[in-house]
Formats: C-alpha cells, sequence, structure tokens
DNA sequence: ATGCCGTTTGTGAAACGA
C-alpha cells in the first residue's frame, strides 16, 4: 500500500498540478491538507477523472483536510476527540482494508501570541491521547501530514527559522517526542536515519534556490506498519513546478 | 528588525501562513 501526503495550500488553485501526480504516481492513497474550502467547492471531478474517489473535512478560507483513493474508505472521525464543535478543520481518519489512516494538519503555533501557542500545544496533546487510543486497538495505522514541527535541529536549514518558532520550540519537539514514545516510527528517519531531508521550501526570500528548507510533513507507523515499510520518496521534483505549493508530497510504501 | 511570497475574501486591504 503506498500512502502519499502532501499540504497543498488551496487545492482549487493546484487541483491540476495534484491530478496530475496522482495520474504520474498512482498512490492508493493521498491525503491533503490545507485545501482552503468548503466540501462542495472541491474540485472531486478533477481527481475522479484519473481514478480517485474524495473524502473531505472542509471549511471556507482557511485549513482543511481529504483523503483520496482508488477503492472506497471508511471514514472514521472528522476532527479529533475532544476538539470544540465548529473547531478548525484539520483531521480526519478513515479505515482502508486493514489499515486506519489519520490526516492532519497541526497548528502553526506562530500567530495569537502565547495564546496561539498553546493552542498548538493543546491540538498536540489531543492527538497524544488519540494515538495512545489507537494503539490501545491493536490496529495498524499511519498518523500522516503535516505536523507544523521540526523534530530536532537536523530537521531545519541555518537561518530557515528562529530559534523562538513554535516550529522548534523546545515544547512542540517535547509533545513531538511523546508522541513518538508511544511507540510510533517516523518513517522517514528509519530508512534515512542522517541525510539532510526538507518537504517545505517558504516562498519567501528564495528559499527554495537557496536549499533553506523544514522537514515538518511527516509519517508517523504503528509498530507493525512500522516492520512492513519498505520504502519512503519525499517528491521534491514537484516543489520545481509552475505555480507550485510550499510543501512536496511525501510517500511511503508498506508492504504486505 | 522587517519584508521578502502566496491564497482567500471580495473587489481594498488584511488575515494567515512557517
Amino acid at each position: 500500500m503506498r500512502i502519499a501526503t502532501w499540504n497543498v495550500n488551496s487545492v482549487r488553485i493546484r487541483a491540476a498540478l495534484v491530478a496530475d501526480f496522482l495520474e504520474r504516481v498512482q498512490p492508493d492513497v493521498l491525503l491533503l491538507q490545507e485545501i482552503k474550502c468548503e466540501a462542495h467547492q472541491f474540485p472531486g471531478d478533477a481527481f475522479a477523472a484519473a481514478g480517485y474517489r474524495a473524502e473531505v473535512f472542509g471549511q471556507k478560507s482557511y485549513n482543511g483536510v481529504a483523503v483520496l483513493s482508488r477503492e472506497a474508505v471508511e471514514v472514521r472521525a472528522r476532527g479529533l476527540p475532544g476538539e470544540a464543535e465548529g473547531a478548525a478543520a484539520r483531521y480526519i481518519e478513515v479505515g482502508l482494508r486493514d489499515v486506519i489512516i489519520g490526516n492532519l494538519y497541526l497548528p502553526n503555533g506562530n500567530s495569537g501570541g502565547a495564546d496561539g501557542f498553546q493552542a498548538k500545544l493543546d491540538w498536540m496533546a489531543r492527538l497524544r491521547v488519540h494515538a495512545a487510543a489507537l494503539m490501545a486497538t491493536d490496529r495498524d495505522f499511519v498518523l500522516a501530514g503535516d505536523y507544523n514541527v521540526c523534530p530536532t535541529d537536523a530537521d531545519y536549514a541555518k537561518g530557515a527559522l528562529g530559534a523562538d518558532d513554535a516550529l522548534v520550540r523546545p515544547e512542540s519537539r517535547a509533545a513531538f517526542r511523546a508522541l513518538m514514545w508511544l511507540g510510533l516510527t517516523d518513517a522517514v528517519r528509519a530508512l534515512h536515519p542522517a541525510e539532510t531531508l526538507y518537504t517545505f521550501w517558504d516562498y519567501q526570500a528564495g528559499a527554495w534556490q537557496r536549499d533553506r528548507g523544514l522537514r515538518i510533513d511527516h509519517a508517523l507507523l504503528s509498530p507493525r506498519m512500522a516492520e512492513r515499510l519498505e520504502s519512503v520518496v519525499i517528491a521534491k521534483a514537484e516543489r520545481d513546478r509552475t505555480q507550485p505549493s510550499d510543501h512536496v508530497p511525501v510517500m511511503v510504501t508498506i508492504g504486505d
């Protein structure tokens, strides 16, 4: 099973790019973040032509997540347990065959001052509680998406972020580690422990041309999924296309 | 220290992003 995740920064602007990726790469599942639209605005026809159906959890203007798949999936949840009614659309979870797939868009945490940063930590705490519940079911699962956390100093280019940025703050990293310590495996680091790898390059200040990137899009695997992990691909070439997202896809291949 | 760019809303300028 091949599962890809991609923060597309508006699915309507980039529907053709996403459809082209689907046709070339043909993952079983593509998890989208920051679709920036409501479900009725989602360009599903562009993806249906490539052979994909969509499950959407959207909202007006901001955030929004969706799951594209060749086979029908069962939607297990829209939103995380414990979220307030009307909270930002940042999590959708589906079941496909024997696997549970959680698609997440974690808050950035740099806006809104101390309260905004605390909201990021609160969201991470809810994600950890939910991940613990998934572990307790003994089901196989993947939690993938835009985590908005650089787990270590090896995960961002020097000068790309300040030391007090919410993506690298000790509290954000501690929350990420607390998630990992439940027994999850970072798919990229399992297979590429020491490579300099990024999944995001800012539009500004020539970040792409200067390779000032961040590794913030992650796929965390439950123990048996980690045993079945065969390969990971960071589709870096997508960043060089016309009018690209600032993120590129990350794809994991899980053997049978 | 700030803007650098890009998207949405709505048709201006501002919010938000990482």
